[in-house]
DNA sequence: GGATTGACGTGTC
DNA sequence: AGACACGCCAATC
């Protein structure tokens, strides 16, 4: 199976770095999929089908809210590894965001 | 092979 | 400030 968009965001977000986070529309402008923004979330939620894992929980939508915390199990599970990784969570949005963001067209 | 579906983003009202 | 609407584009049914 030739790679496929999903398997290019599995790819980006494994290389995110501890203790950072991304978000979607930065991922995608980085796949070149420029504002499908909505493909890198779909393909997230294949992240649980991807041979390798993927450090879904590091990537959030623009305002820093964890909106895909629902999709694991259990769905707080996303905010526990985030704070482990130094990361500071309230109310399903992370605090200092913009600190803590990664932004893979930079960084890459 | 057309219709449906999203872990989104940005702009309006 | 909060709620609503539309656009984008690939994968799945």
């Amino acid at each position: 199976m030739e790679p496929s968009f999903y398997d290019q965001v599995f790819e980006l977000v494994r290389l995110i770095p501890k203790g950072r986070v991304s978000s979607y529309g930065a991922i995608a402008k980085s796949l070149g999929a420029g504002g499908s923004a909505r493909m890198v979330g779909y393909a997230m939620s294949n992240a649980g089908s991807a041979e390798l894992p993927v450090p879904a929980h590091r990537v959030v939508n623009s305002a820093g809210l964890l909106t895909g915390k629902f999709h694991f199990n259990p769905p707080e599970l996303m905010q526990e590894l985030l704070e482990q990784e130094g990361v500071t969570v309230k109310d399903d949005k992370i605090q200092n965001f913009k600190k803590h963001f990664w932004n893979p067209l930079e960084e890459l």
